[in-house]
DNA sequence: CATGAATGAGAATTCATTCAT
DNA sequence: AATGAATGAATTCTCATTCAT
């Protein structure tokens, strides 16, 4: 039935253009109605798939959260030198919030907000990322280096760096000619790699100097 | 008059209460109703001072951005030698962002989002800022050590990396023993330094290396 | 089949929950979906069974008022003395509501209402039962005694003076200590037929005094 | 200034508006936009002064509730022996809801729903009532015949049996033929009194006969 | 019988803003 | 400078109902 292809496309597509106007203007600044029109779908669905205008983000937050734990799983664990798992890992990251850059920008405005129904959910993530980043980059530092960083320190601030570029990206179009743009973002994610992990040798080196 | 202790305070008792819920809330998820409940103010004051919601935002933010280009003109500009003063232009930025936190938040969570009112109004703070960024840093790094990299590169990403932990702290919050973050605060400043420091001077030495 | 069990219970489900619902929250307060949810029931089965919300009320009240016709024409006719019917009406009646308190709150609570739909169908359960007291209590009141009442007052004045109790039951509740409750639960159908009888004949005696 | 009478009437005339709306559909059926276009009045002005919908209820049930304590505060306590008072509190009574019978239908079908919000509100106004009729109606009737009789049981059902009347109305309209009404609306005041009161005298007289 | 999807209308409430006083 | 009333549009969400499967 050709009907179909409209008719069960729906619940992606309120999911996709979700994800469209949260990142472009906040997901707070975004009504129901809009969104429905956008996606070209009944008002009612929205409620009627997600609960509530909540159950989406969250819906949208468990996408971005899943695929860069998965993404930790898959690079940070291993055999391999560390040095080599975590510069893997950034490039794959960067990769993917190059696919998804309207969900990690959700994910980075709406983190800080401190909406009791998504605060408790949101944790629940952190403390599924932290041990791996606590086993694979904070044990490492410590046993090879013997410098002692909490994972609640480094992990924010690898996401951080990897994100940057997205993050601050509409005020970047404004200001840079876009030409020049498309050259650095070849570079971008071996430039994160190498000053992290440049950082962190230099902190092992110059460890005892500034003590 | 003893009115004028109440009255005269309102413009302020705006300000400061907007910032606490933009930072907490979001700025769209905040109605002007809960802002002069909370600051104790008339409802219609909020348009008498600052002509719209918006027009709030704006002024908040320029606090932030001004702060912020001071700082970087005071710390960044100047004699020393470049590595010097980026140091202390991160130490005296963490603080500044310490001392108002809430500011950064709400900064970092509307920068993202493409409001046409808003979007060119932050494109002249970032006008401001390049330049200091181009010369101060860029330029150095290129002169010095053959390094090209652009200002809005390394411009967001030493901001991302100054704010990753302010931008994350409701997250970290939930999932970490309170006593250990105050231990991690006053080396803050100094592992932000030394990794963005000792990366580009990484960057430097293998620079031929992975060409 | 097993599955016949939870299936053919569907329709009485539906009308056990409804009385419920709709006694506890008022016909209009209550959601069809709620309703569903409680029955554990689809939603499509409700209009399936009973083509609308107002055909499912109607059914209830149809359970009412049809009961409380069978017992007038059951205990009002015959040829007893009248007073020994009504006393004997009055215990049955008040049994039938206890048995079934929701569908009396039910029934009070939607009679006033205006609703086109509703307002004829009462209309036809009135007819019915006016002809019954009219015969049985009014005419032998005026043979009797001489006393002029029309059923539409005694009509009304009865049920209001029996369902009394289970109109004001919630509040009662919360401001009398349950215990008390009891006792008087086994007097009140005597005490109303007393104080209706008793009020009657005294209509009788003191007829001409006060005209 | 003419304006004056259509702008500050708006609170009166919601109210007024949402006493016969809700005396004719019931509270729940009522909306809040049909209220506003019945009323002349702005849709926000009903949430601007009464802050919700149950705001305005208990708005509107403060005044029937407080009139009637004032009606059974006024007429009820006194020197006068009971039976006198008794029956000028009656007449009294439903003088006020024949003026007021809209009040007094909100009142009786809003009573036995469970709603959280208005439930303990309304056993605040009870336990105001029920000291009244427990001095002036049940004590005395304890002294003089030996009667016991709890005011839980004998306040409702004054009251039920005092606006039978109105509760039935619609009803009877749509059976009896409008002119004989009046003739009993004369009447009523009195032959309530009438069965109240000789039915309580003919408690005491029979008392020992049936126990 | 039973169900999940879908719908348009309407629910109550809040929005930012304006304006006369 | 400050306020209370007022507004029209928008908010999120639920409504009873229909229908293809």
């Amino acid at each position: 039935m050709n009907q179909t292809k409209k008719t069960s496309g729906s619940r992606e597509r309120i999911v996709e253009t979700a994800i469209s106007l949260f990142a472009r203007k906040g997901f707070a600044a975004v009504g129901l109605r809009e969104l429905a029109r956008e996606a070209d779908v009944n008002l009612a669905m929205i409620n009627y798939f997600f609960g509530s205008k909540k159950g989406l983000l969250k819906e949208i937050l468990d996408g971005v959260f899943s695929g860069y734990i998965a993404l930790a799983r898959q690079h940070l664990c291993g055999p391999e030198p560390p040095e080599q798992k975590i510069r893997r890992f950034i490039h794959h990251a960067i990769d993917y919030f190059s696919a998804n850059r309207d969900c990690l920008i959700i994910l980075l405005t709406e983190l800080p907000h401190e909406d009791p129904d998504i605060i408790e959910y949101k944790a629940q993530w952190v403390k599924k990322i932290m041990p791996v980043i606590q086993d694979e980059i904070c044990d490492p530092l410590k046993q090879d280096h013997g410098i002692v960083i909490s994972p609640v320190v480094i992990g924010p601030l690898m996401l951080s760096m990897m994100s940057s570029r997205f993050l601050f990206a509409p005020m970047i179009a404004t200001v840079n000619p876009p030409g020049l743009k498309e050259e650095f973002l070849d570079r971008y994610p071996d430039l994160v790699a190498d000053i992290f992990l440049n950082g962190l040798n230099g902190l092992a080196t110059h460890k005892g100097e500034r003590t």
